[in-house]
DNA sequence: ATAAAAGTTAAAGTTAACTTTAAGTCAAGC
DNA sequence: GCTTGACTTAAAGTTAACTTTAACTTTTAT
């Protein structure tokens, strides 16, 4: 199968012109040409679907323009590739464990609000985060006197 | 306790410049000055806090700042700052999912890698990646012949 | 055969989030 | 009292990742 560049467009979810762009930095290997137009094909779909899971867990372009060249350089760069991958997993791994952690500060937030909304003012609810150490957040004055 | 800038951009992991930019758009709410200078105090680092849980999630700057300004207009905007961490929630929980979900993409990568390293060429686990049907991943062809 | 739709490029413009620079003010040690 | 180092501002510069524009070609529909 092949598809235009507006379908595969489409498919990812992005506009023509990011893919032109991919295409310009050296993101998207060996698309074929008719007549100077781009045509898709199945291959080009799929590594599109690892270009966008890289793009999604933040790989900058670069690293992963790096990373297509070393694909064309064949069976040599097999450890390089392997070792970006390791990298990424990291990345990821790292994230996922910050994301949790700010989950619950956020998750202890809506507590505090729902408490605030049916006591009707944060006033009232003012040492009640005492049951939760680090999160007895933001106590802004108000600035209720002077500016 | 009070802190000067520096003091507060080395705990917080950031430059004085940042924190300066961070308060020139409104994301440092009251910072007390003496002759012109910042001084921060306990409920800033506390705020400061906040913040570092807000940005670290991809909440964009301007998001904060709306924050922040409902935050001094008191009790009558709770339900709006509710609103906003709800959101936030929705936000975490979504980047969690998309992760987790990238992260075994990642996972079946390595694997891959391993075993074509182990084999000493990607051709020999060429169709291999056949029992994880949407991840047979970026067979490059590597420009063999012809560019 | 022609008009509209979809493709192309190079280059300039945009946005977010900082960072750097320049020019100056303030506090601490000698 | 003067130099050194931390503080200040306003404004310009940077970087990543696109997006928009302008001028042009190719494909598709009538």
């Amino acid at each position: 199968m092949s598809y235009s560049i507006k379908e595969i467009a489409d498919m990812m979810g992005v506009t023509t012109a990011t893919l032109r762009y991919y295409d310009k930095e050296g993101l998207l290997p060996n698309v074929k040409r008719v007549n100077g137009i781009r045509v898709f094909e199945d291959k080009d779909f799929k590594w599109l679907r690892v270009l966008n899971c890289l793009k999604n867990t933040n790989m900058p372009i670069k690293e992963i323009k790096r990373y297509v060249e070393l694909s064309k350089e064949g069976d040599k760069t097999l450890q390089e590739r392997y070792d970006l991958i390791l990298k990424q997993e990291k990345r990821i791994l790292e994230d996922i464990r910050q994301f949790n952690h700010y989950l619950k500060e956020i998750e202890f937030k809506k507590t505090y609000y729902r408490e605030a909304i049916r006591a009707g003012s944060e006033e009232a609810v003012k040492d009640w985060p005492s049951s939760y150490p680090s999160l007895d957040l933001d106590k802004i004055p108000s600035s209720k006197k002077g500016k």
